[in-house]
RNA sequence: GGGGACGUAGCUCAGUGGGAGAGCACCUGCUUUGCAAGCAGGGGGUCGCGGGUUCGAAUCCCGCCGUCUCCA
């Protein structure tokens, strides 16, 4: 038998061997692709290769891909566990061909690495290929099979497509033979031509011939470079190889099972009862552990919800199997430790993957508890009214308002003798679903490239020269109005151009484009923006003043102190990324950034907010490095040389094969096209100005360099001192008198309520005996001025023990206009004194507005030349509420 | 991208237009010295932010921010 590991290695040297360049796994976060969740294929990250926007310095490439797949025909989250040959993250074998090698030579290898390196019977191998595909028939004949032994199949199984247009092929695959004793289809004629899904046959390898171009309206036109894309699930051939009928059983898989048995405490019999349960905890661990390396962390959208999802239910499963206690964080631990050999740096996000998914845990717990507590009010409420089914409504809200999932709930219920209506939670369901599909999906973004990747085929190319110089001169190779190449363009147009060689620098890796000016003989086109549409092509947006024609030679000019403050920025990023990573710790990677002229953003992982003395050590470990005055160098260097060099890659970024090292002297090395500084002196100096959330585990840093952050240092400095003059203290000692002030006023504030119903206090027993008695009620009435409603009320509890039983009416004139309470003993309310009658009678005559309760009604507004009168007749007014003659 | 819920004292939360609350925690005193001690008193709040409606908004409406959650 022979280890995974052994398996892996043997596949990338034969293709070495055979001309290969051995190229890493991309991440599982595909780099700019908007139309791709996760990298779920080894060819995901040469797309550009094959659709010749991008070339490499090799034609044949070999990789072993991290792939995610969680949705699709053949893929659906529910078949992972249940299934013994299906996963979600899984390692894909490919070998690749970009205008190289065709047919022949990929089912060459393809025979030889099979039966001869990895020594498969050929006898327990079947070919197939696309009926009429006489080019890949002839190619097995080569390697001696006979041509009526290969299985001719239909478009929908050996016919490959990127997406509705682009390179695309027939393809030939390779299938396993379990041989007849595994048939499960159990019928006669069993083969792989019924596909049918018998379990007899395993397709191991396909292989795919890329050669012609699909257009829209779905003409083929065949491609003038065809190439080779490969993919061989490891797991699937390792259990070929091992003899196994399960992936789970190759040595891929039963050190993690082997490690939540122990986990788990089970005995041999519980694990095998168990054995779904293993099988999700072991794929989902996987692919939580491979996720969260890369930069995934869980979230309510996007990638980060699906990563969600798979721990929850790898949670769930666990629970089923009996564990009470937190059990990610361990898996965790068994992933890393199995496959840190083929992927180092899982070993070194270690820490950080143990406490994303430690606290993912934590919260679902907490999100469960909250469900039962919620499902417990649900259960009593459906028994009260003596039924025997939880509503689907009920059901689908727990679950889609507080994630409460619906087999707990059912699981819960019949605890309880109760049932859960499924085919209501479905209907809700669906129409859930309904109402998000309408919403719209990912969208390609092929065809708007379209324009763009015409000029890159007929030769338009432009260099950058900008690291170098801010000014160049150059050609126009082509014009762009509306979408439409033109020929020349006239004043006031807004037009795209090209030209052969740049300065300016195109929007990537979050810095923005240059401005500037491009001078031709007949006109000037003021450049607002630069973009690099497609790889190699650079597209200036601008506005014509005169007159623009192509093959005119051009004088371009960048706008040189706005790049300046551009560059000084992008320099300091990096410095903030490093110190980040020293002050936060190794896991606080960068997970986007826009650097501009004005301020540079700058998003990394972090589980926790920064604090204020976090942030103060990183402003001023930034500084530090501007303060050594480090040299900024570049180097051009091979991918796996940078990386080597202890460089620092992003994740979420595209990478050749041949990099730009970014290097500031002793202190960071990162991947970059970006335009930097010659020294960190030039930055003259970093102030971060903002700290902020962006969405679970990622925080966001702005900041500001050399002009910003001067203007805002005197800003921030003419406002303390104004306000240190205003308050007539030192700088230093505004936060304190400040706090002082504060504690004043509210001090002073509450005084004044006191002093007002002191200052009426002589007036209160006075009035208090006064009070005349209306219908068993007695009245009393009370003017003050300035008083808000609060202090009314304040002045009515003082009255009210003096009172024992009556109505009290507090009034004032404030700021031009009526302010009353009416409050109500308990005995006046029983004799039908309500205070809200009251104010209804006073409003009619006061023309105030309000309203209130029978102890306590409020109204304000009215006339206030009336308030006198009005108050002196206060026991006819009464009498009036009570309802009396 | 679409939907739902939540945001009130340090914590957990109640409060559906009329006086900002409870339990726990904290402070003081008394009592008691035995397991979540008791009693009395007290401090602590921009009711997420900003608009609007209203005589009056924690409460209703709109926008934003944040958190949770489902779907794509």
């Amino acid at each position: 038998m022979r280890r995974a590991d052994e398996i892996r290695e043997a596949f990338l040297r034969y293709f070495e061997a055979q001309g290969h360049t051995r190229v890493p796994s991309a991440s599982l976060v595909p780099a700019g692709d908007p139309t791709l969740l996760f990298t779920n294929a080894g060819m995901v990250q040469f797309k550009d290769v094959f659709l010749g926007l991008e070339q490499r310095s090799y034609r044949r490439a070999v990789t072993v891909q991290k792939c995610m797949r969680v949705s699709g025909k053949h893929n659906d989250l529910e078949n992972v566990g249940p299934s013994p040959g299906h996963h979600t993250f899984f390692e894909m074998l490919g070998n690749f061909s970009f205008g190289d090698y065709f047919k022949r030579d990929a089912v060459r290898f393809a025979w030889e690495l099979t039966t001869e390196t990895l020594g498969i019977p050929p006898d327990r191998l079947v070919q197939t290929v696309l009926a009429g595909d006489d080019e890949a028939v002839a190619a097995w004949a080569a390697v001696g099979i006979p041509p009526d032994r290969i299985v001719r199949m239909r478009e929908a199984t050996n016919f490959w497509m990127m997406g509705d247009i682009g390179p695309c092929g027939p393809t030939s695959e390779l299938h396993f033979d379990w041989g007849e004793a595994a048939c499960t289809c159990g019928r006669p004629d069993c083969g792989e031509a019924l596909d049918n899904g018998c379990a007899r046959w395993l397709e191991i390898w396909n292989l795919v011939f890329m050669q012609f171009d699909q257009a829209a309206d779905g003409t083929r036109t065949p491609l003038p470079r065809p190439g080779v894309d490969t993919g061989m699930g490891l797991e699937r051939i390792v259990s070929v190889i091992q003899g196994v009928p399960s992936n789970y059983e190759t040595d891929l898989f039963l050190p993690l099972l082997d490690h939540i048995q122990a986990l788990l405490k089970h005995t041999p019999a519980q694990r095998a009862q168990h054995a779904v349960a293993y099988r999700v905890l072991a794929d989902h661990g996987r692919a939580m552990t491979f996720l969260v390396a890369d930069g995934v962390v869980p979230d309510n959208e996007g990638r980060g919800y699906v990563l969600r999802m798979i721990m929850r239910r790898a949670i769930l499963f666990a629970r089923r199997a009996g564990a009470r206690a937190p059990v990610l964080a361990s898996v965790a631990d068994a992933v890393v430790s199995r496959m840190r050999g083929a992927y180092p740096d899982l070993a070194s996000h270690q820490p950080f993957i143990r406490e994303v998914v430690g606290a993912e845990e934590e919260r679902f717990h907490q999100t469960l508890d909250a469900g039962l507590g919620r499902l417990d009010d649900l259960i009593a409420e459906t028994r009260r009214r003596g039924e025997a089914v939880l509503p689907g409504a009920d059901v689908f809200r727990l679950y889609d308002t507080y994630g409460f999932p619906r087999d707990l709930t059912r699981d819960v219920a019949r605890e309880h003798g109760l049932e859960i209506d499924e085919a209501g939670f479905d209907s809700e369901k669906t129409r859930q679903q309904e109402r998000s599909r309408e919403a719209g999906a990912f969208q390609s973004d092929a065809r708007h490239r379209g324009a763009y990747a015409a000029l890159r085929g007929a030769g338009v190319s432009s260099e950058f020269v900008g690291y170098e110089t801010f000014e160049a001169s150059g050609r126009v190779v082509a014009l762009l109005r509306a979408g439409e190449q033109v020929e020349t363009a006239a004043a006031g147009d807004d037009v795209e151009v090209v030209c052969d060689q740049t300065p300016f620098y195109a929007e990537a890796g979050g810095q923005v484009g240059d401005t500037g000016e491009i001078r031709t003989p007949g006109g000037v086109v003021a450049v607002t923006d630069t973009q690099r549409p497609v790889p190699g092509l650079v597209v200036h947006r601008g506005r014509v003043t005169g007159k623009v024609r192509v093959g005119e030679p051009a004088r371009l000019v960048v706008d040189a102190s706005r790049r300046w403050d551009i560059m000084r920025n992008h320099t300091a990023t990096h410095l903030l990324h490093r110190a980040l990573r020293e002050i936060l710790g190794e896991h606080a990677r960068q997970a986007g950034s826009r650097v501009a002229p004005d301020r540079l953003r700058f998003d990394f992982l972090h589980l926790r907010p920064v604090s204020p003395d976090e942030r103060a050590r990183l402003e001023a470990r930034v500084n530090e490095q501007v303060l050594a005055v480090l040299p900024v160098r570049t180097e051009v260097m091979a991918y796996k040389d940078a990386l080597a060099s202890g460089a620092v890659a992003l994740f979420d970024e595209k990478y050749g094969d041949s990099v730009r090292v970014v290097a500031i002297d002793g202190y960071s090395r990162e991947l970059c096209g970006g335009t930097h500084v010659r020294s960190t002196a030039e930055i003259g100096l970093f102030m971060i100005v903002s700290e902020s959330s962006v969405g679970s585990g990622i925080r966001r840093i702005e900041a500001l360099t050399g002009r910003a952050a001067v203007g805002r240092a005197q800003a921030i400095d003419a406002a303390l001192r104004e306000a240190a003059g205003v308050l007539r203290v030192s700088a230093e000692e505004v936060p304190d008198r400040l706090r002082q002030l504060a504690g004043r006023t509210r001090a002073l504030e509450a005084e004044v309520v006191s002093a007002r119903v002191r200052e009426a206090a002589p007036d209160l027993d006075a009035a208090v005996r006064a009070a005349p008695e209306v219908g068993g009620v007695r009245v009393v009435g009370i003017v003050t001025s300035g008083s808000d409603q609060a202090a009314l009320r304040a002045l009515g509890d003082r009255i009210k023990p003096r009172l024992g039983s009556g109505v009290i009416v507090a009034a004032s004139s404030t700021n031009g206009r009526i302010e009353v309470v009416v409050m109500a003993t308990a005995g006046a309310v029983a004799r039908g004194a309500e205070a809200g009658k009251v104010v209804a009678a006073l409003n009619r005559r006061l023309g105030t507005r309000g309203g209130g309760r029978p102890e306590l009604a409020q109204a304000g507004g009215g006339d206030p030349a009336l308030l006198d009168a009005v108050m002196a007749d206060l026991p006819q007014l009464v009498r009036e509420a009570l309802g009396a003659p």
